[in-house]
DNA sequence: CTGAAAGCGCTTACAG
DNA sequence: CTGAAAGCGCTTACAG
């Protein structure tokens, strides 16, 4: 009862129909060099027995399968659950199955998940760095065994590699400029490592919309902190400590930006009253809290669905690209606007 | 560049160093009756090539792999997520991998994916059925293939599989019980089709809570509805219409909750000032909006534990078992409690 | 249009 | 302790 049943294969089809197990293969997958009558003898007879090929065979005769691998940090985030309904609506319908790992934000995990995705033999993977991930061995030793990699938000920027990234630069310049342009002066920018490219631009869309404002970077208000609740909450407490509190924050990621609304909140700071707000990734929970969060669309599915078309186009051979989609910045009512 | 490289084989290894095969494969798998020399040896020429064993060759001959396919009704979510976490927790470190798919609530999805599994030849399935799935037969289908089965949460009720859920009667009936003690008695009830096992027991934990304290139970107050957050704000748009608004909603979902707690803010009707709330799940944001939302934690990660388990004793041969998990009931500002 | 044969990369019973 | 051989379930070049 538990033991896995003995299944149908091609020979016990071949035999039944007294003709050999090549041309049921050839017949079940459609060869027209088969006569019409024995192809349909044979889907009749697979049909009726259930049948099931065995693609683990197939995949070792033909040398490549049919299963991609995705590695992502977290699956339970909004914005890579997102990429993943993305990569597998392209790929489903391309007969791929999806292996999907975490690395929960660290290394150790991100390079166990590829070893494992490569001893699976999978087609292609399609991965975004764990936030540890700062040098690049292990991606370097997937590629040398010819794997086909394709990168999303968070990749390997000194690597000639396949990615697909949103503007993160253009995005939080263009919202630093929106405050400013509202009269704030007084902006300080919260991001996470600068080792990873997303933060590294952001901050730096943030420093050059300073820059062209010609306002003064305050180096005091420039944060790299863990992008979560708590970070977010000690990043503030930290301004009301020191008593130099800003009037704006462009916050890169909307987790971090909760915590800071938290603690402004305990603190009395109003927001957007006394304190303009902004995060990144467009949590489901920027619409639902108060004040809403203004916060940057990075059109998660649309990544998905890019990374997935690249795989494909590189099983092609097609060339190595670097794809950059427009952001979209979704203003709430913590920057004073209330389009939405 | 592109074409898979060719990976090195036990036969490449064999010829190099002057051995068999046959040698060579049990050096790998630490088979005691090769000589430690010759083990290091190929050990030391594997690594020196980083060598991968082929799984799928391996599966093939052994007859059995090492990849577990889990079905969800969909990846983001909180819930869901957790049970992924769990899963995998367990399930890694005895060396399977996850094949994760999603059904999107749909009954189709929900038979495409299964089958999907079915032909990789997984050793396992542990799924939760989708909202649309009453009935069964495409289970019965991959069940009667000698596939390994562990459902969870949403599970096939009135078939002999192996389950692993909360106590959703329980906390259902002690959360309305709590309210009445509270000297509510125009309790409401919000949930999800009854055809579902985890809707249909909250549903009669709050009419069995009502019973006992001999409250009547008013029919127009029971509504089953979408479990979306436009659900939930539908179903209190009604009362509002029907001029009869309940004391208490105790709603079977977090997000149609949300929907209420929207909905009634924008009629003036305070949570919980005028309205007693709870939701189902313990979605981030039910301790992120204001009123914190009165919810229950579902344990996913433990489900997925659990269930990850169970499949592991299928495997070794162990009966069928129903495992049923006490829920957390989370209680907050929404139904007049602050205790967190 | 169909079949016999080889081979994908492993593992393992059998023999020594 | 080690090797030769068979076989897991497919696909496909070769031959007819």
């Amino acid at each position: 009862m538990s033991a896995p049943k003995k299944l149908i294969t091609i020979h016990d089809i071949a035999r039944e129909l007294g003709i050999s197990a090549s041309t049921v293969s050839r017949s079940l997958n459609n060869n027209t060099r088969i006569s019409k009558a024995t192809r349909d003898a044979v889907q009749r007879m697979a049909a009726m027995h259930d049948y099931q090929p065995n693609k683990m065979a197939a995949s070792l005769r033909m040398g490549s399968g049919n299963t991609v691998g995705v590695i992502v940090p977290n699956i339970n985030r909004k914005f890579f659950a997102s990429i993943i309904s993305g990569i597998e609506q392209v790929l489903s319908q391309e007969g791929y199955n999806l292996m999907i790992c975490q690395s929960n934000e660290l290394r150790e995990k991100e390079e166990k998940a590829l070893a494992t995705l490569l001893d699976a033999r999978v087609d292609g993977i399609l991965m975004s760095l764990s936030m540890e991930t700062k040098s690049y061995e292990h991606i370097e030793t997937a590629m040398r065994r010819g794997t086909q990699m394709v990168f999303f938000d968070r990749i390997p920027e000194n690597l000639e590699v396949d990615s697909v990234v949103i503007n993160d630069y253009q995005a939080a310049y263009k919202l630093t400029s929106k405050l400013i342009k509202q009269g704030y002066k007084r902006i300080a920018h919260v991001g996470g490592s600068r080792s990873i490219n997303v933060y590294r631009n952001r901050n730096q869309g943030y420093r050059d919309a300073l820059l062209a404002a010609h306002i003064e970077i305050n180096e005091e208000w420039i944060i790299e902190t863990s992008m979560t609740v708590e970070g977010g909450s000690n990043v503030l407490e930290d301004f009301v400590l020191a008593g130099n509190i800003p009037d704006a924050v462009v916050c890169a990621g909307d987790f971090a930006a909760l915590g800071i609304l938290q603690s402004a909140k305990k603190h009395s700071i109003e927001v957007p009253g006394h304190l303009l707000l902004s995060g990144f990734a467009n949590e489901d929970f920027t619409s639902l809290i108060s004040p809403k969060l203004t916060s940057v669309d990075q059109r998660g599915k649309d990544i998905g669905r890019f990374a997935a078309k690249r795989f494909l186009d590189k099983k092609k051979n097609m060339p190595t690209r670097k794809i950059e989609l427009e952001a979209k910045i979704i203003y709430r009512s913590s920057t004073n606007d209330n389009t939405e």
